[in-house]
DNA sequence: ACATTAAGTGAACAACTGTACACAAGACTT
DNA sequence: AAGTCTTGTGTACAGTTGTTCACTTAATGT
């Protein structure tokens, strides 16, 4: 009956998957939504959630996969867009907190996950959060920046600043978005602790 | 029927709170538990919630209330057996992890909640984390360390301290209980991101 | 000593949940 | 052109959920 089956490929799956997030944006968190409930935020009949996906943990790994995406596109940008090193720390949390707020939902999905149910998710986000690391430090590396540190030491120092970075995320989350004022207090207190954190790599002595 | 009613008083009340607990280690999420679940694990009819608790999240919020508890007597103990200031990191960290492990559901609770679903509780952990910080920014006046910072410079620098503190957390609690050696790795990493802050703060010039 | 309250119980109900099954029709392969 | 695969639909069902109600009994106040 009714139209079937002259969508795009692949157009049911997204649905559902942005329904998940849209659910997660209403506040409502991703360990206690339903297979139903997101299948009716979709529109979409609820067995149709199975052709794409075996649970709602499976969707939420392959979410964080669409995360990876996103952390991706938003370092490229940073790469791009910061090219003095004296304002590198300012104009990436600035680049960081754009992106925050154009992609709420998934950056709250991050969030939830860190300690969520699914352990699958769990370990994904963490991932990611590592590889960003890495990231990072082969950049600082490239760009001779703190020169002295050994390779170990400037691992440690940009897991620091990814997991300074991450928790802000629930200070920008919790706000609500039209706040300028706010949004502004978090991001210069995210620029002072990352300032803290290099200002202290800076004079790191790797033994 | 049965035996009603010879408990002491608050014995259910404390009954349903642990049963959640227990629940949340045993790796469910607070935001996916519901009244059922939590009378069954405490071996209560479901109508005796009501008599206690309004919903779910009314005891969500009593156990951030007794977190609270739990984080003071934390706090006091490292107060008693930090003596000397150069220990005094790794000795601090050495009491977090080793609370942390004692009280890993209560752990658990605060770490999903600061990204949990109810608005509440999120606030309630986040002035928690925040008076910790502030307690720790006393003791440090007190003591006379980084007697160069201003009052908010040095209340910046126990924020940081406290939510790297925090995010390590989530390191701990993925970690299965008896593996001694990643506990020990975790330990090590967050003692050392602390000594990297402190050095920042030590370097830090309150403009 | 008696009335009131606090804290427990069991039965009931409508609403919702996850999942299975049989079916329809466009898309793809040969 | 025919057959298979993929994706979507409707129906069905047993199990679970939150919540209400009427009840019992120990504790408490006067």
């Amino acid at each position: 009956m009714a139209d079937v089956q002259r969508r795009r490929p692949g157009e049911t799956r997204e649905k559902l998957m942005t329904a998940a997030l849209t659910l997660v944006g209403k506040g409502r968190h991703f360990a206690s939504i339903g297979i139903r409930e997101v299948t009716r935020q979709a529109g979409v009949v609820p067995t149709s959630f199975y052709r794409h996906f075996r649970s709602v943990d499976d969707l939420g790994l392959q979410l964080v996969d669409e995360l990876g995406l996103v952390l991706r596109r938003m370092m490229r940008e940073a790469r791009e867009n910061v090219l003095q090193a004296d304002k590198l720390i300012e104009e990436s949390v600035g680049i960081f907190v754009a992106h925050a707020l154009a992609n709420r939902n998934f950056f709250m999905f991050m969030a939830q996950g860190l300690a969520g149910e699914s352990r699958a998710v769990q370990e994904g986000i963490r991932s990611e959060m590592r590889f960003f690391a890495s990231e990072l430090a082969n950049d600082l590396r490239r760009l001779k920046l703190l020169p002295h540190l050994s390779d170990s030491d400037l691992d440690m120092t940009c897991e620091l600043v990814v997991r300074t970075v991450a928790f802000s995320l629930t200070d920008i989350l919790s706000i609500s978005p039209e706040d300028d004022y706010q949004i502004e207090l978090v991001r210069k207190r995210t620029t002072r602790f990352l300032q803290l954190i290099l200002i202290g790599a800076g004079h790191w002595e790797s033994s």
